[in-house]
DNA sequence: CGTGGGACCTGAACGC
DNA sequence: TGCGTTCAGGTCCCAC
């Protein structure tokens, strides 16, 4: 599920029921979803909610002492249930609250949880939120000549661009995936933030995009699939042009784009 | 230091 | 019906 939206959805979702909840038991029933290294599990009982929220695609926990993080990787998907097991059958761990569960539900086993006293290596990790960003920091972003769609990716860059929504701000920006980073002029670069930072407005307004598992925490899917343009529309008309859509690989990752509507300004890149 | 490939996993969709 | 293949919103690790 998750990209940035997905995430800051299922934050706003759990926020109002979550802050406040004392753990009282921890539950995991598939082991590798505590990420190691992670503080002892022992010490998350007793704990607090005091805050929740999200950095890039990770949900952050303040505990009273030390802070949960999440993260939904793939299909991960959160929800409160009466009972340990949770509603589905892909449970893979349980939070004990104070009179029902968290319930964590993952079918691919690769979201993981941990518990940590700071977040100085979070924070390591990730590069600026999109929402915040700002033209000048962006610009030294691009300072690169990565392909733009390889650094929209690069979560050390910025935090909580993915695959979908970096293909939907490339093409609203008329820029093609390929484009070496630094070879787009500062007024296209302040075009890609602004529809970037649009597009991800956009898709919180919606509640993230169901294509799959994603659902938000009272179960209801997003609509933000019901505005995409080019992500998953290979081969149907652009929705500008009417020429087909494009589907290539980039570093690995399925890219969707309009090869007449997003030209690459130089000569192919690797 | 950057990137390409494989690994981590399961399920859905599709071709035969 | 069933089998095989391909693909999936993410990230990590290792070889080069």
């Amino acid at each position: 599920m998750p990209e940035l939206p997905e995430v800051e959805t299922v934050v706003r979702g759990l926020r109002p029921d979550l802050i406040g909840q004392t753990i009282r038991s921890t539950e995991f029933f598939w082991a590798k979803t505590y990420h190691q290294p992670s503080a002892p599990l022992e010490g998350l009982l007793g704990r607090t909610f005091h805050k929740l929220d999200r950095r890039g695609k990770y949900i952050v926990a303040h505990l009273d002492v030390g802070y949960l993080w999440i993260h939904l990787r793939m299909t991960g998907r959160l929800y409160f249930s009466q009972h340990l097991q949770g509603e589905d059958r892909w449970t893979r761990a349980a939070l004990g609250l104070d009179s029902r569960y968290l319930i964590f539900s993952d079918a691919r086993k690769f979201g993981r949880i941990g518990f940590c006293l700071d977040l100085d290596w979070l924070e390591e990790k990730l590069g600026p939120e999109p929402l915040t960003l700002d033209a000048k920091i962006f610009g030294r972003i691009l300072h690169r000549p990565t392909a733009i769609k390889a650094l929209l990716l690069d979560q050390a860059r910025i935090a909580g661009v993915g695959n979908i929504y970096a293909d939907e701000s490339l093409f609203a920006a008329g820029v093609h995936p390929l484009e070496p980073a630094n070879k787009i002029k500062p007024a296209k670069a302040l075009v890609l933030l602004t529809h970037l930072q649009a597009i991800l407005q956009r898709a919180i307004q919606h509640e993230g995009a169901t294509i799959g598992w994603y659902r938000k925490p009272d179960g209801q899917k997003g609509s933000s699939q019901d505005h995409f343009q080019v992500y998953g529309k290979t081969n149907q008309p652009c929705p500008h042009c009417g020429a087909p859509i494009q589907r290539i690989l980039v570093t690995q990752r399925s890219t969707h784009f309009c090869a007449k509507c997003q030209k690459k300004s130089s000569t192919a890149v690797s």
